[in-house]
DNA sequence: AGAACAAGTGCAACATTGTTGCGCATTGTT
DNA sequence: AACAATGCGCAACAATGTTGCACTTGTTCT
């Protein structure tokens, strides 16, 4: 089992980025967080960058598809590692975000049957679903 | 049939706000706009109110229900007015939210046959869904 | 290993937006 | 007309977005 920095350093470089200790520890703090992250706990665990830094290293690997946005309700922005293969092109996402009202927590949910919407005269690209309600633990 | 003006005075005073000549404006410019405003067009079209009282007075209409936010991809967020009868409490719309990749035009689009989600062990509340491609115009 | 180049990072600086308090103006009501 | 409750503009501060520039670091090629 490759560890962890290595799989990072890869998608990293695979994206002609480099890999350097800053994005790895993002990621790391990112991955190993058991939900969506939301924007106020990245800056708390990652209080020694730099507030531009930050923002930059958010920025490049947003656009690079290796994290995405899960910003339900347009409350607080949440991050989350990008499961598919995505791009700074196009995320790639089969799954809905889940935001629990209680605890605010938002993950990443996988559909089985994917959504399929249409309107009239129109070219539907992508679809964001974002469901809120009461997870499992808060019910 | 009531003029604009007096309809929008009695949603304000449905919901205990009271009838002010800025409530009014901007609720008819955002009624008037063809499509969910940008807030961008909004400070335009309102320069004339102090940033305060624009930021204010938004809330006031979110909050209790009379216009609902539409911020699609996170972007720039944009405004429409309420359809159904709305409260501070929930917003109930019945529609998806559409925006143009090439126009960036957001429009609330009815849904013929309501949108049915299940999360596995969760007490779905409320689906927002957020679709972007491209419009009539611009195909 | 070392040099060279491209890219990343910290700092400073400024722009935009969110947010609050307070005194004056306006609305809805008696 | 007068009152009470609310709304509004102004000032002030906080948080975040954004850019330029000089310095540091990662990667590649000897
Ligand atoms: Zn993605
Ligand atoms: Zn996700
Ligand atoms: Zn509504
Ligand atoms: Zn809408």
């Amino acid at each position: 089992m490759m560890d962890m920095e290595t799989k990072f350093a890869g998608l990293l470089r695979d994206r002609n980025l480099k890999a350097t200790p800053k994005r790895l520890e993002l990621l790391s703090v990112v991955a190993n967080y058991h939900t969506a992250i939301p924007y106020s706990e990245l800056q708390k665990e990652l209080h020694h960058f730099d507030r531009v830094t930050l923002y930059r290293t958010i920025n490049a690997l947003l656009d690079s598809g290796i994290i995405h946005k899960a910003s339900v309700s347009s409350d607080e922005v949440y991050y989350a590692m990008c499961k598919e293969y995505c791009t700074s092109e196009c995320h790639n996402h089969k799954h809905v975000h889940f935001k629990c009202l209680e605890c605010l927590e938002v993950s990443c949910v996988d559909v089985t049957n994917p959504i399929q919407i249409q309107i009239p005269n129109t070219i539907v690209k992508q679809v964001e679903i974002e469901v809120s309600g009461v997870c499992s633990k808060c019910i």
